[in-house]
DNA sequence: ACCTGAACACCGTTCAAGT
DNA sequence: ACCTGAACACCGTTCAAGT
């Protein structure tokens, strides 16, 4: 065997990092329920079995490309981060279903860190760190994947754009005026509105709320 | 046949009410895995195939059991409404998990009334009541469902109760300082908190932005 | 150590056959 | 019309057997 042997082996050996990458293309090509061990070992040209020597469960392999696409957002301020957030989940709806799934995972520190990061330099005191960071995360990802299930929904019905899904939510939310008289009277503004300004409104509500508990 | 023989009939009869609420008893009893259709049929002493004459699939029937247990969350104050959510999302996990994994579902539009519809009251201008909605139902949907499932993990690991599921969130959150300072200074707050007064300030929060909002 | 792929233990859903 | 329960078309995961 030659020096470099080590090095060369054969070039398609399994890793993490390999299955990761195969899983996150056939997520964003065809969606979740086309990820199935079956379907990854066949792209991986290998045995459905070989791939829990590298990843414990499927589980894992959906925190993993999670992971992936929504670690580490770069952004200047909360709304940079916010907004690149929104666009990574936009792109990777599956990535938002996994984020909502199972609250409590690792990609979610990573977005508490680069969300919660900014708050110290504006000047909001340590006691209401926990609060502040607990609501903006909650909406980002909330409303994020809210848009980007709406995108889902557009492509499934191969008839129709994102608007006019958002139009039939719209008339849906107007059918009832009587046991739903808040949601009628709002109907109108989700049939006009734009996504991602919205969603930014959202997020200046919350920093106004921040910055005003943080005078007190 | 007696002149009441319609009325009578086998008093076992299917229905889609009789079938929620046998779901609604599994996914109590035994969690969201419990519930097949399997073990509803045995449950309801019929074949699986029965059930599809009342309820079009399993997602359906999830939906109608989440609306059958946050419809209608009684409330005089929108702190009072989300307080509701919390403690019924807290009673039933499934429920929380079903209104993340599918936003725009009819139980959705119940959450959005019963908080929105104290926005008017409370002197915010129409422009802002979109916003103000979303970010609030985005919040007491995720922040409930989290607290939930930190619920489920403790009874899944019999030996912990949840303050020891905290405990080891903060642990993990405190692990890596370099990579996570922002996480790692919060971890603290989030040994000592207790989940629904930490709920109820961001409620508190949230109404403080859209009360500075409506004022600009 | 890593890989193979058949086998296991399930699922949701359908459907011919019954009442 | 409603119900029955076997059958269908899948899953994730395991594991003996190979290299």
């Amino acid at each position: 065997m030659s020096r470099w042997g080590m090095a060369t082996r054969r070039s398609d050996a399994l890793s993490q990092q390999r299955i990761v990458a195969a899983a996150i293309e056939i997520l964003d090509a065809d969606g979740e329920q086309a990820l199935t061990f079956r379907a990854l070992a066949a792209r991986l040209s290998t045995g459905a079995g070989a791939i829990y020597h590298h990843v414990a469960n499927k589980n894992e392999l959906l925190s993993a490309a999670t992971e992936e696409v929504v670690g580490a957002v770069p952004g200047d301020s909360i709304l940079a981060v916010a907004l690149g957030l929104f666009d990574a989940i936009d792109a990777h709806p599956w990535a938002g279903a996994h984020l909502t799934r199972e609250p409590g995972q690792d990609a979610m520190l990573a977005i508490y860190e680069s969300l919660g990061g900014r708050l110290p330099a504006l000047g909001v005191p340590e006691r209401a760190w926990f609060d502040a960071v607990t609501v903006l995360a909650n909406y980002v990802v909330g409303a994020a994947w809210q848009n980007a299930a709406n995108g889902v929904e557009a492509a499934r019905r191969r008839d129709t754009d994102r608007a006019a899904v958002l139009g039939a939510v719209a008339d849906r939310w107007s059918a009832d005026p009587e046991r739903f008289p808040f949601v009628h009277a709002i109907a109108g503004a989700l049939r006009a509105h734009d996504d991602r300004e919205q969603f930014a409104a959202g997020v200046d509500l919350i920093l106004a709320g921040i910055l005003s508990i943080s005078d007190q």
